[in-house]
RNA sequence: GGACGCUUAGCUCAGUUGGUUAGAGCGACUCGUUUACACCGAGUAGGCCGGGGGUUCGAAUCCCUCAGCGUCCACCA
């Protein structure tokens, strides 16, 4: 062991941090241990599509905190890492990264298999980056349960809950608009849609000369595919077209156009007349399906106008081309009443931001509005056989608060997701990903021998997870090419990474399902959190989680999103060897709100880079002062003759311990964070250990409050701590040693407690004491007078301040007036003036001022507190609170009648 | 159009079912380098808590209203 002062002066993380994590990941510390109570985070898998950025580090830096927290506490911490195929993103990377290469089309150039390779292979290059990544954050996850979405035991995970829902009806194969993707050539969810303002012409036009109603539109090209206009019931103009049948002529198509009302019409907006293009639009479909009108698709997968279904001249256009085209026919025909320039929300995709086409097609979807029969008792709500829909139990599971979203305001956001869901789309036509475990029967039946009679039986359609072989034919079932939406997988991680469905290893594992904790960005939490919940309340009939930690996303300096292309990126791996791990991650936690998005700057990094420094000299300074051979380990006890200063610190300790605690339960770490630094930093280095350069006889109170210091931080930064903890000597490693347990039941901890107030007002005298000195010649007697106000005599002043100032080199004033109260301060003399300069008039007027207010507040508590009402519904700790408060003001009140008295 | 959030010191933000004199970090300014640390110490200045109204003994906090910024959802065809 080095001797504390062969110790650098700065700390030097980047010769720190790697030993330190080797060193517990060889020692198994992460893997959950003992008997205590189970806690499991399983960790939101990063997507394997390259690298981590600083959401990931928020991520790991909070999930990390709470799982180091729990360990020390002696619960069975279990962080389960992992990583996500997330289908559609890396496949989209690699064919980029193909094209690149100068592969043009890659996936018709290699094929599937070829093409797969390079995507499967890519995506385990990730891995490996991001898993280098992880644990350079200091992530304490147990490697040894690492899992993947796309992997074995995860498919199997899948094809159950797949055949499951297939079963229960609620999952469904149907011919219905969905969001497709020209671009990348599969559909999307609704969630993977975005908006982009952009600017349209709206045309107001006839389809035909002879067509009695004006309608509008922005999208001209798509008029092609409609059967119907609707108009609002009421609207007088149009009653007397409802219901009947037109056939106009539309750039050279004949149309067949219904008119109909429906209640989904504004008659305000436009001619009031609404074309209705039932494959194109969510809404037309609607209203198609709720009159019964046919669907003529005339866009098709590839964005150019389906021949057959247009008029001549514009089949195999692009949308583009056939709008203009559209436009220029209706001008010439004389039909264009006018054209208004309009700004539009156009659907894009998500991922790489191609104009999103709404098209019918045949797909899988989860319907989530279908009552099922429920094969568990679930939520304590519903029996098992009960009827109930996937909504109900979504919304059931954070109504009832068997999951508490954190910060709470976010379940309005999830509810209200909730009632707008529409069934959801889990078929994509990617290649990488679940396969759909669904298989169709080849269209040519070859009857086995004997079975003639019984081909009509074939079934059309498998749903397994391998290959079936049909019973009487000898047809072979192909499987479906889809692949399921990436969120289908994602939504059973918390209990698929535990190992279900396997029997064995799920009853091993169950006591960690419901999981803790789930912490994330508050920008999946309808993508992801709200799927997890209906998975697991599906499946096993309980939440998948307790809590969610929604963490807000990190911005650069001027609130912007960081992104490549803005060039305002701050990569992790970047600031961690110029500051270390710690200081990055005290920066992410401290100075931040759950949900409220978070500023980050090199400078921001930089002042916690100087507190972990800090806190490294106060070590090297305690160890210096400390002979351990000398300290004995048994447990610390307060040494015989201790003075205030001792007293006051090592109560200190015990409040700030408690709060730190209370505040870490509650998910305020930021504020934990806070109030441990102002600790570390105020009172213990820059003021008790001030003292003890001066005052001998305190290693054994340095030497446990740096401990304490080091286990209470440590959960926020694990290297320094572990690091100096083994310099130290103290027993065992930092991350192994019990949270320590604050006694309370002979000492009343808080700011109003009697005890901790006269070592406030302690530390007040020193203060003003430096104060004095500072401003020597300036005589600010008047503030030193208030500080003494606080004490009860004359002798306890002398007596305070002789301690005080035994333990200080200062220099005070040169004399002393008469009168004042005086004592020695090591090298010199403090005098203090106990009746003070003040003019006592003023100071009477003063007086009764205050008193006045006191009073006032004084009735205002006792009122609240005869309140029978009040008093009722107050919780415990409030009303404890306010009489406390009650009785100090009480005191106060008494004390300034007494001052005013004698003036 | 609907919902949510933000507006507090020059900057970044705390402020716990209303409580006495509104806090922290950074920055600024003054002073200080003697043995843990200049990635430092001791101090100082700086706030009509977005505007207006209301409830209350008492409001940054609760209610109403207006304004600016931001986010999400839905979309008008």
């Amino acid at each position: 062991m080095k001797k504390s002062n062969e110790l650098p002066k700065a700390y030097e993380p980047s010769t720190v941090e790697d030993g330190v994590y080797s060193a517990w990941e060889k020692s198994g510390v992460f893997k959950p241990q003992g008997k205590g109570a189970p806690y499991c985070i399983v960790m939101p898998p990063p997507n394997r599509t390259g690298t981590l950025h600083l959401g990931h580090a928020t991520m790991l830096a909070i999930e990390d905190l709470m799982i180091r927290f729990h360990r020390m506490q002696v619960d069975r911490a279990w962080w389960i890492p992992g990583t996500d195929h997330a289908a559609i993103a890396t496949q989209v990377k690699v064919e980029k990264e193909l094209q690149k290469k100068g592969i043009k089309n890659p996936r018709q150039e290699l094929g599937r298999e070829k093409f797969l390779k390079k995507v499967v292979d890519f995506a385990q290059e990730s891995r490996d980056t991001i898993v280098n990544q992880v644990k350079k954050m200091g992530s304490s996850c147990d490697w040894e349960s690492e899992k993947y979405t796309l992997d074995e035991e995860r498919n199997k995970a899948v094809n159950e809950v797949f055949t499951m829902m297939y079963e229960d009806g609620l999952i469904e194969r149907g011919y219905r608009l969905v969001n497709w993707d020209p671009q990348f050539q599969t559909t999307l969810s609704d969630d993977e849609v975005e908006t982009k303002e952009v600017k349209a012409k709206m045309l107001t036009f006839r389809y035909d000369k002879d067509f009695p109603i004006v309608i509008s539109t922005t999208r001209p090209e798509t008029k092609f595919g409609d059967t119907a206009v609707a108009v609002h019931p009421k609207d007088k103009r149009y009653k007397k077209y409802v219901g009947k049948t037109f056939t106009p002529t539309f750039c050279g198509k004949t149309l067949t156009i219904q008119v109909v009302a429906d209640d989904a019409v504004d008659p305000e907006f436009g001619t009031g007349a609404l074309g209705v293009t039932p494959a194109h639009s969510m809404i037309d479909e609607e209203i198609a399906g709720r009159h019964h009108l046919p669907m003529v698709q005339v866009i098709g997968k590839d964005a150019r106008m389906i021949a057959d279904e247009v008029g001549e001249g514009f089949g195999g256009l692009t949308i583009e081309d056939a709008r203009k085209k559209v436009e220029a026919y209706l001008e010439k025909a004389g039909l264009l009443q006018s054209v208004e320039d309009v700004d539009q929300n156009l659907p894009v995709a998500q991922r790489g931001g191609a104009p999103v086409e709404q098209l019918p097609m045949k797909q899988w979807f989860v319907r989530v509005n279908k009552p099922f029969k429920l094969r568990n008792a679930t939520l304590g709500k519903w029996k098992k056989g009960d009827k109930a829909t996937l909504k109900e139990l979504m919304i059931h599971a954070v109504k009832s608060k068997q999951t508490n979203i954190v910060p709470e305001r976010f379940d309005k956001t999830y509810f209200h997701w909730i009632e707008n869901l529409r069934d959801w789309c889990i078929s994509r036509q990617i290649w990488f990903g679940h396969q759909i475990p669904v298989w169709y029967h080849a269209n040519v039946c070859i009857p086995k021998k004997g079975r003639e009679k019984d081909v009509a039986k074939c079934l059309d359609l498998i749903v397994s997870a391998t290959k079936p072989i049909c019973a009487f034919c000898n047809a072979e079932y192909e499987q479906d090419s889809d692949t399921l939406d990436t969120w289908f997988s994602s939504g059973l991680w918390t209990f698929s990474a535990l190992g279900w469905p396997d029997k064995k290893k799920w009853e091993k594992n169950r006591a960690f399902h419901p999981t803790a904790v789930l912490e994330t960005g508050y920008d999946i939490l309808f993508f992801w959190v709200a799927r997890m919940i209906l998975m697991s309340t599906y499946v096993l009939g309980e939440v998948p989680f307790k809590d969610v930690y929604l963490h807000g996303l990190v911005r650069d300096e001027e609130g912007k999103k960081m992104s490549k292309s803005l060039g305002n990126v701050i990569d992790p791996l970047d600031v961690i060897p110029k500051y270390g791990t710690d200081a990055v991650r005290l920066s992410l936690v401290i100075g931040t709100s759950p949900g409220q998005d978070m500023k980050l700057s090199d400078d921001k990094i930089k002042g916690f880079r100087n507190f972990t420094n800090k806190l490294w000299n106060i070590s090297r300074f305690v160890l210096t002062q400390v002979d351990k051979t000398e300290i004995i380990k048994s447990k610390f006890q307060i040494p015989k003759n201790a003075t205030l200063a001792d007293e006051w610190i090592l109560v200190r300790l015990d409040e700030v311990t408690k709060h730190v605690t209370e505040k870490i339960q509650k998910y305020e770490f930021s504020s934990a964070g806070e109030e441990l630094r102002d600790f570390t930093w105020n009172d213990f280095a820059d003021w008790y250990l001030e003292i003890a350069k001066i005052e001998s006889g305190k290693s054994e109170i340095l030497y446990h409050v740096l401990q304490r210091i080091l286990i209470l931080w440590h959960p926020f930064m694990p290297f320094v701590t572990e690091y100096v903890w083994g310099l130290a000597g103290y027993e065992g490693s930092a991350i192994t040693t019990p949270w320590p347990v604050v006694e309370t039941k002979n000492q009343k901890l808080g700011t109003g407690n009697k005890e901790v107030k006269r070592f406030e007002t302690l530390r007040d005298v020193v203060v003003t004491i430096r104060r004095l000195r500072a401003d020597m010649n300036v005589e600010p007697i008047q503030k030193v007078e208030v500080v003494i106000t606080g004490m009860k005599s004359l002798e306890d002043q002398k007596d305070m301040i002789q301690t005080l100032t035994r333990s200080s080199s200062l220099q005070f004033m040169k004399e002393i007036p008469e009168g004042w109260v005086s004592a020695s301060a090591g090298k010199g003399m403090v005098a203090f003036n106990p009746e003070g300069t003040v003019d006592l008039k003023k100071e009477k007027a003063r007086l009764e001022k205050e008193l006045k207010e006191v009073e006032n507040y004084l009735s205002g508590l006792e009122k609240k507190l005869s309140n029978t009402e009040f008093m009722k519904k107050a919780p415990k700790n409030i009303v404890e609170d306010m009489t406390a408060k009650r009785d100090e003001a009480k005191e106060k009140r008494d004390s300034i009648r007494v001052r005013v008295e004698v003036l």
